[in-house]
DNA sequence: CCTCACTTTAGAATTATTCTAAATCTTGAC
DNA sequence: GTCAAGATTTAGAATAATTCTAAAGTGAGG
C-alpha cells in the first residue's frame, strides 16, 4: 500500500513552496522564518508522522542551533495555518502530518507504524447535535498492518 | 443534545454489573478487584470523559488510599477488557469513556467539552490497504458546541 | 536608524505517564 | 486449613512530553 501523498505539493518548486508558506502563515498573522521553513521541510521530506522530538532531531541536522521550544512553536504555527495536522494515536507524543488532503490514519497496534488511508468520497453526514458547528474531523483506524498480520 | 449513553448498563443491578465486570476482566486473565470496581464506578457515574488524574481524584473520595499508579493500572485493565475506551483529543492527557457502543466524539475547541455522537448505522467501508486487518476505529469531530457557537 | 511586534533561545518548570521494589492479597495445590 | 505462586497495590522515584520564562535577536514601517 502506498501512503496517500499530496502530490501537487511535492511538485511545487522551492520558490512556489516558500510563497505558499508565507501566504498561509500570513493568514494567521505569522511570518515565514528559517526555522518554520526548516520544520516544514522536515515534515515534507519524510512523511512518517514524526513526533515533535523526532522533528527536533531531524531539524537539528540542517540547523544545529534550533531549540526544542522553537520546534514546538513552529509546529503549532504550521498547524494553526493549516499546513500540517496533529495526529493523536494513543498515550504518548503527538505526531505531525503535512498531508492536508482529507484522509484517515491507520495505526498498527503491533509495530506502531502509521499509514494514511483514503476516506470514501461520499462521507455520510454525522449527526452533529443541533446548534453545534463542525469544523473538521479525524478518523483513526486501529489494527494490524500487512506485515504484522502475516507474522501472527 | 444528549450524550449517547449505554442505557442497559445504567439499568444493570449492582450484582449484575459485578458479574459483568468479572466476566469481561476474566477474558483477559484479570481479576475484579475493589480498586478496578471503584475506577469503573467513577467512569460510569459521571460520563464526562475524565482524564486519569480526574479519575484518581474522584476515586479517592470513596477510596482514599488508592494510588496514582493503581488508577492507571485499573484504567488499562478496563481498556484491555473492553470495558472502556481511551479518547485522545489533542496534546495532553488521555481521556476515558465507558460507553462501548459505537460512537464518535465531538470536541469543542472553545470550552473543551466532549460529547458522544452517534455515527451513521451504515458506515461506508474505508479502504484499508490489502492485507491489513482493521480492529476498530475512532472518529473525532472538532468544532464549537452550541453554547460556544452562540457566544461568537 | 528606531521602535514595536514577532521570534528564538536555553533552561527551568510543569504535566502526564511509567517504573520499581516492597508489601498485600488470592487462588489453587496439597 | 496452609503454603507457594502469581496477581495486585502502594508510595515514590524516574522518565517523557510539553509549556513557560526572561532575555536576546530580527525585521518591516515610519
Amino acid at each position: 500500500m502506498a501512503a496517500v501523498y499530496f502530490s501537487t505539493m511535492k511538485a511545487r518548486s522551492h520558490h512556489q513552496e516558500e510563497q505558499h508558506l508565507t501566504e498561509r502563515l500570513g493568514t494567521t498573522g505569522l511570518r515565514l522564518t528559517p526555522q518554520r521553513q526548516q520544520v516544514y521541510d522536515v515534515l515534507i521530506q519524510k512523511r512518517d508522522h514524526p513526533t515533535a522530538e523526532e522533528v527536533f532531531i531531524r531539524a537539528k541536522k540542517a540547523m544545529p542551533e534550533i531549540s526544542h521550544a522553537t520546534v514546538y512553536n513552529c509546529l503549532d504555527a504550521l498547524v494553526k495555518s493549516g499546513l500540517a495536522r496533529q495526529v493523536q494515536l494513543e498515550r504518548g507524543a503527538t505526531r505531525f502530518c503535512p498531508n492536508m488532503h482529507e484522509h484517515g490514519h491507520f495505526h498498527c497496534s503491533d509495530c506502531g507504524m502509521i499509514y494514511d488511508v483514503d476516506l470514501p468520497h461520499e462521507l455520510p453526514c454525522v449527526a452533529v447535535p443541533r446548534g453545534f458547528r463542525a469544523d473538521g474531523f479525524d478518523v483513526i483506524i486501529h489494527g494490524l498492518c500487512a506485515d504484522c498480520t502475516k507474522k501472527k
